[in-house]
DNA sequence: CTGAAAGCGCTTACAG
DNA sequence: CTGAAAGCGCTTACAG
């Protein structure tokens, strides 16, 4: 398979007519070697082609200069642009990048997690699957592998994590519309599971309870925002208002628009949680001959900023996510590098996108 | 770092009351053992948690069990589902994916493929950031290392690759159109270099030619494909047709078709090179309040099939991207498995989706 | 500043 | 079927 053998150390020491030790001094960049010395082993290891196993270094030093991620789903735009944060800084500091996926699937995780310590990664970024962080991610913590979560936080887990602010930014957003003049603003998001109770004890209490299922999920932080800003503003929430596609589908949050806008009391703005509802209202907007912003308002929170693209018109929340992976392998480098302060938790602010979607109400 | 201190194949065996050698021969699953010995072996292991050292393994064993992936741009939608495809096969059979990527650039590719030799990869997938390939694809595949090009293929590697039929596929849009009846048709494209030569030479020769830099590139194919078209149906082309958007730009792409649409003789119908340029497209359609398929018919080439969700009504023809990675990762893996039989050039066929925007000339 | 020796955690012939 | 020994390609104390 390799017709050219692979050079060695030792080969390189031989044509130089030093010793191992004094070659892997200089090749290798540690312990001290006389300019003599060093330049005769660097024109050896020139005239061989010699490149260094990497494997054997990281035998001996326990060190491998790599670091795993356990991305929920590679084919996805977020965490590509996630990927390219990690792997700028990664590069950058010389350290490689092995990538594997949960598919938000536990056990993939578990192999996924177990894959990457038998290949002995200094640490790991990771989007874990639930809220509640499962044994084997304990058990690494435990065991003093450094890790930090993107995306999203186990609430019970003792390591460093990059998030959105999916609240406070959704909160923004909200109130952007109620300055406008909106006292019926609806809401599409997915809102997928509800772990814990009704919806309507939900919105009742409204307050961040750590130990419920559901925070986890971006949705409905985005929810809890959109309850914030009414809150704050004193107005009470219809929550006919509250629209649950219940899937991550456009064709489902255009179904949810068309009830939501064809009920009584239709409200005069709508905040879509995400790129792939705003997909829906605009479709669900189009069917029913509704204009933008004349006779109702939109904001949407898009996590990739797609909107620009899609809806230039469209007022939006985004988020610099790529600044999600810089951060988190900034982050783990640090640890690995051992600096270990305190775990800390960093949320990354999300941007308001002012754009001509919001009038005052119709 | 470590609190707990890694278990090895050492304390395993003294643990179980056998040699190291029987250890490893139970744990690894290589070599012959009595079931009473595996099981106390096994029992060992599972106490003591044992988790193997997989490079000391490689170091001895010569592979890694590891594949690496050089992309031109992970912060891309494509190469995100390209990674998919990779992803899942190599996890299917056990192996792990160092991921880096090039953007374009080749002084970043030789790092790219510097580190992943350094880190023992055993084979690598690319996508070349140049026609020829360079020295050090060169160098490496004489030295035997397994590698499959992906995307596009440099002519002068006898290497592996898995592409897509960008021209066939283009050349089949095209004469969807000349079918329904059109005979002047524009091509909007980003057509960005033009290595040799003048557009009209490239035209009026209008042949495959492997030496030529722009025929990597898939917007030059895909003009071949729109020529061949042309050709078979003995239509001349008008070379005014033919409009560069010069970049990857959607505004761009715009302005060519504003530009078309308002000179003398215009088109019938358009055929948009690829997504972006679609959109572009559709923005000047809508500037210029043009209906489509009324007034105008429309074929898009679309990579990531994202017509289906932006504009349901587009024909368009895309391509089943994951693919491309499955494909690669499959054909790599064959490779390194020692199939040593004769480079192949792959071609991943595109699909023609029939949609309503093709009507008869206006 | 340099070298001889030991060792990282496995696997691989080679005996038995 | 099992074990003692050597070795993969480096780095790390330890002498000198």
């Amino acid at each position: 398979m390799q017709p050219t053998p692979k050079i060695t150390i030792t080969q390189v020491a031989a044509e130089a007519g030093v010793s191992t030790a004094t070659a892997g001094r200089v090749l290798g960049g540690y312990g001290y070697a006389s300019g003599d010395v060093a330049a005769k082993v660097q024109a050896a290891a020139r005239k061989l082609g010699y490149k260094p196993n990497t494997l054997a270094r990281s035998l001996v030093t326990g060190r491998s200069q790599t670091i795993g991620v356990v991305a929920a789903d590679i084919d996805n735009a977020f965490y590509a642009r996630v990927l390219r944060g990690i792997g700028d800084v990664a590069r950058s500091q010389g350290f490689g990048v092995i990538l594997t996926n949960s598919d938000e699937n536990l056990e993939r995780e578990q192999e996924a997690v177990q894959l990457l310590l038998e290949k002995r990664v200094d640490g790991l970024i990771l989007a874990p699957c639930e809220v509640q962080g499962s044994a084997h991610l304990h058990s690494l913590i435990a065991g003093g592998c450094p890790m930090v979560q993107i995306d999203r936080a186990a609430y019970d887990l003792a390591a460093d994590s990059v998030t959105v602010d999916n609240r406070g930014a959704a909160r923004e957003a909200v109130d952007h519309l109620l300055k406008a003049g909106h006292r019926r603003i609806g809401i599409i998001a997915e809102l997928e599971r509800l772990e814990t109770g009704s919806l309507e004890k939900f919105v009742r209490q409204g307050a961040y309870d750590p130990m419920k299922g559901e925070t986890l999920y971006p949705s409905w932080q985005r929810l809890l925002g959109y309850l914030d800003a009414h809150r704050h503003a004193g107005i009470q929430v219809d929550l006919h208002l509250i629209r649950r596609a219940g899937a991550y589908s456009s064709e489902a949050a255009r179904q949810e628009t068309v009830q939501l806008l064809q009920g009584p009391d239709r409200p005069t703005a709508v905040f879509a949680a995400d790129g792939t509802m705003a997909h829906g209202v605009m479709q669900a907007l189009a069917d029913l001959h509704v204009q933008v912003p004349q006779q109702l308002s939109i904001v949407c929170f898009d996590d990739l900023d797609w909107m620009q693209f899609m809806q230039p018109a469209i007022t939006s929340v985004h988020q610099p996510v790529h600044r999600i992976g810089s951060m988190a392998a900034e982050l783990l480098l640090a640890r690995i590098a051992g600096d270990a302060s305190v775990p800390k938790h960093n949320v990354l602010e999300a941007r308001l996108n002012i754009r001509d979607s919001v009038g005052p109400p119709a």
